[in-house]
DNA sequence: GTGAAAGCGCTAACAT
DNA sequence: ATGTTAGCGCTTTCAC
């Protein structure tokens, strides 16, 4: 069993204690306790309360986290489950969380599951195992099992970018209708008329309001969602984006643009387009969802939907704060507003394309 | 103060400790720890110990890891340092570590630094201060103080991607002069002879071997790495590329290829020749650093050396499990084989090019 | 082979 | 306003 403390100039040197910092500062455990804890500071004397905190300063005091956390049940960790911190809309939002965690002392710890419900039980239950104080959860499904056993057991948990049909949890997602909306008002402004949506899974909310925004965006912009030219991928990913793609041109051949749900499902959409010999903007428009990394630099560039994936993770940090602070806070939606990207990827309709082919 | 339990069906069930499943099964607590405990349980009779094995089942019992690191003081957690997240080289390496801690019951606690030197010192007092068994440093650079209190203080470390100078530590990196000699031989072949490098910081073992292997490949293919055809950039960045690049034209306008330290680097390079007019490949080619994910897609698309980060991350976490489980393992250091992938950014110098301008 | 007992470092109810 | 005391849940030495 390792003792402990550290090695300090080749020497040994125990761990520093309260009880070292008390007896240091001449007083008792408890009292160097109080004034070391910023909620019982004041019931200290100001004179006592600083002969105990320069008796820790001189000692470098460090408190012990685990005997906290066992005295407590509180381990000021949160367990954050993702599918895929390989997907680039996740390292933002990584980062919004550890900011806002920054300052509270809170540490996320995190865990993929590669969408697997499987590996997404048994990752839930190392984390309750390791006594995380609550959740940040990306992987919800609509109906999500996982979800519900945190409402059931009442455990402090914020959705972020997907969210579930039950209203009665805390999430911080993006405004996908709104989102879309933007990408379908932009090409009806260039001159299209005939837009085709490929979607993502309607089982996520993700898929099913972006699917919803299109059909919703569609009818105010006075066009027709014809369903003809909605495609549905299986997952937001490059071989559905291909595979739906094709797909929807035996359908129909008359489109000239394509909303599709992410940007993964553009770029299959790019992939099927050099293979059957269509050019993008020329033959028909593209536009992604997202934003990630290096879309600028593909040809021809991708217009999207860029969604503030920061923010999103501070504020579900944050949310999640308020919550593990505050007790029984009150459910909290927060939805942020996206904004479109225009790039080359999108063109007004050519004179042959207008005229269906 | 929250009391330790949890809500089922409804019901406040408090949690079940290892005195309850004693109490179960009829015995001292001291008893079932030791059944529970792999390393002990052969002190037990067979009878007694499957007495303890179904109350702790038929109670659900998980043991609490707060006690047992306040009691034994280790808290199987480990610190992964690495510059950003959003950097892609490092969500795969995450993955291999986190996947080759999974069955060990090691948990990795994440943190960036963006290569701020004060930042790492904050972050570094925080993980000792949450008492991490060990720490995978990504952030290492040739001459490094955090390595150097590791080492020091005796805290168990693993350096990965990057290495230091001094030897006495265990890494994990890509042998990055023989990838520039791939890369360099690749370019050889195809008939260039005046080849340019534009390296990473020589502070960082990247930046320094690269550029190393760089003159060395030269060498051993009979060419000259003369010193006006190798730029320096401050940081592997699409920004310092571009600069770099210019800087190099010129210094020298002969070059027929660049050997770029890293994908940002080559990046910058395809920015500056769209800003001043030159071909990829046709007026020079082009070498990338790392296959991080979409070059493909880019246009050319990017030759480059492939690194296995996966691999990497999974073998420093085998590394540093050896080390924590094993007490003082003897140092090691593990370097991974990188492969060239040839994309459409290189080719035969021009008939032009070849003759120098 | 199993039980008894101590204690890891901290907090908080209670006592003064 | 400060001290006393008990105990969080576990491991491990010691005793039988």
């Amino acid at each position: 069993m390792p003792i402990a403390g550290r090695y300090i100039c080749g020497m040994f040197r125990p761990r520093v204690t309260l009880r070292d910092v008390a007896r240091r500062a001449r007083v008792h455990t408890s009292t160097a306790s109080r004034v070391l804890n910023p909620a019982t500071r004041e019931l200290i004397t100001e004179p006592i309360a600083r002969r105990v905190t320069t008796a820790a300063e001189q000692l470098g005091y460090q408190p012990n986290p685990n005997a906290y956390s066992l005295k407590t049940n509180r381990t000021r960790t949160v367990g954050v489950i993702i599918p895929d911190i390989a997907n680039p809309v996740f390292p933002p939002i990584l980062r919004g969380i550890e900011d806002a965690f920054a300052e509270s002392g809170y540490t996320a710890v995190l865990a993929n599951t590669d969408n697997d419900g499987d590996r997404e039980g048994t990752i839930f239950q190392e984390m309750l195992a390791r006594r995380v104080d609550g959740l940040i959860l990306a992987t919800a499904r609509r109906r999500d099992p996982l979800v519900d056993r945190c409402l059931l057991e009442k455990i402090p948990v914020v959705l972020i970018n997907r969210t579930v049909d039950r209203g009665d949890v805390s999430f911080v997602v993006n405004d996908d209708t709104f989102g879309i909306g933007l990408a379908v008002a932009h090409l009806a402004a260039m001159g299209h008329v005939r837009i085709a949506h490929l979607s993502g899974p309607l089982t996520l909310s993700t898929g099913f309001s972006r699917h919803r925004g299109f059909v919703r965006a569609m009818k105010k912009g006075g066009l027709r969602a014809e369903p003809k030219r909605i495609g549905v991928c299986g997952g937001f990913t490059e071989s559905e984006g291909r595979r739906a793609f094709l797909e929807l041109r035996e359908r129909d051949r008359t489109f000239t643009a394509v909303v599709a749900a992410n940007d993964m499902i553009a770029l299959g959409c790019y992939d099927a387009a050099r293979e059957i010999g269509l050019r993008i903007p020329g033959d028909f428009s593209v536009t992604g969802f997202n934003d990630m990394p290096f879309l600028d630099k593909l040809q021809p560039s991708l217009t999207t939907v860029r969604i503030p994936h920061y923010q999103m993770g501070a504020q579900a940090a944050r949310t999640l704060l308020a919550r593990l602070n505050g007790g029984l806070a009150a459910v909290e939606h927060v939805t942020l507003l996206p904004e479109l990207v225009a790039r080359d990827s999108t063109a007004a309709p050519s004179r042959r394309t207008r005229r269906g082919r």
